[in-house]
DNA sequence: AAAGCACCGTACCGTACGTTACGGTTCGGT
DNA sequence: ACCGAACCGTAACGTACGGTACGGTGCTTT
């Protein structure tokens, strides 16, 4: 069981094991009967590995969840000095980076899974997914705003509050449409119209030079 | 099986089966595992008549969304001459509805299973839920935003954007955290100040005039 | 070269669950 | 009173799948 401690911790994982796991992100993306037998024959290795490395099913999800995850996390906001410019360049990408992140497959299958498995209250892939989704989404979008609001280019009280009401400016109705199984296809142009529209909203809402609606 | 194509139009079934299908969604609330067995345990029926009405597994899942799909179908607004103050009253009244149908145990339940069911693809539990939740309240909105944009209370291009934009505002990342696991309660008052807020934004987008202020 | 190890492929086991079958009971119609 | 339809409770069947065991193979270490 050490190993699958090292594994839970998403680090640590050998190449050998990345295939395995590239092997179950596979079969789920393809809406695949998720079964260990299957992932041993995708990944062509013995479900005696596959329990030896992960434990149990479970442990092979939570593993899955976190390979992705690791592998999602981009490079961290650099504190910077802002001008309106740079601003609104940063929230757009932070737009365009989340409708794409939340229209791909692999995030749409990931969500699935864990969306059934919070139901049913076996693991915790529901709190790993949110962690390393809308949780470190918020964690790295909040220093971006702070640092406009130390600029002088952004109003508000509540760093969260305008942070969720960019998440939902920016999300809209994407990502549910696509879980209840809606193909949605965004062109890059799309996501980036859309992106800049969000970025353009929420400046009327939180920009300094416009009037800021303030909380209630 | 045509007793499960009179189902599946969401109507004629009877008061016994209607306490079958709410067996079903207390089932699916208490997050427990969902087999015949328990459901004709829980119903206090036979198994023969679970499969006599409905035809199988799927064809239960699917009437018992339809079933709450058309319990919780609200009254269609009514088209009015608005004022500024009655278009804020109504938005309110949306964002709330919306936030507090969406925090629902059953709404969360009923969700999870139509995803992981959009997942396998192999009954279209997501498109009945999209029908009945994402675009049916699409379809009451807008026309109150139309009717406001007659009366020159709002400015918008496209109301099915302006639809999304609130949809947005309003939902936020509420769903998708509820969905994850997360235990979100929010109390009347929370849900309140969310949908003024929630109005106030949208106004501050979309509106033509200034908004008129809740006393208090 | 020999031994040990990690792994593959596959057969196997136990259980859970969808589905079917059947005997017993209630009840409305004749 | 009798019949049949509808339904309940439960037993039984088949299968799918999680999990385990085991023989075979290639690679690393000594």
């Amino acid at each position: 069981m050490n190993t699958v401690e090292r594994i839970e911790a998403g680090e640590d994982v050998t190449t050998r094991q990345g295939e395995v796991l590239d092997a179950v992100l596979s079969l789920l993306v393809e809406g695949a009967a998720l079964t260990m037998s299957a992932v041993a024959r995708r990944a062509s290795c013995s479900k005696e590995t596959l329990y030896k490395w992960f434990g149990d099913r479970d442990g092979l999800l939570r593993a899955t969840v976190q390979w992705q995850a690791s592998r999602v996390r981009a490079g961290n906001y650099e504190r910077q000095k802002l001008d309106a410019t740079a601003l609104r360049e940063s929230l757009e990408q932070f737009a365009a980076n989340w409708l794409s992140v939340i229209t791909s497959r692999t995030s749409i299958a990931l969500n699935r899974v864990a969306i059934a498995d919070a139901g049913s209250g076996k693991s915790n892939l529901g709190a790993i997914v949110l962690e390393n989704g809308r949780f470190a989404i918020g964690e790295r979008l909040k220093p971006l705003l702070e640092d406009a609001r130390e600029a002088g280019l952004l109003h508000f009280d509540d760093a969260e509050e305008a942070f969720r009401t960019f998440f939902g400016l920016a999300g809209r109705d994407v990502q549910i449409r696509a879980l209840l199984g809606e193909t949605l296809v965004l062109s890059k142009q799309d996501i980036a119209r859309d992106a800049a529209l969000v970025t353009r909203q929420f400046f009327a809402l939180y920009g300094a030079s416009q009037l800021p609606v303030k909380a209630g």
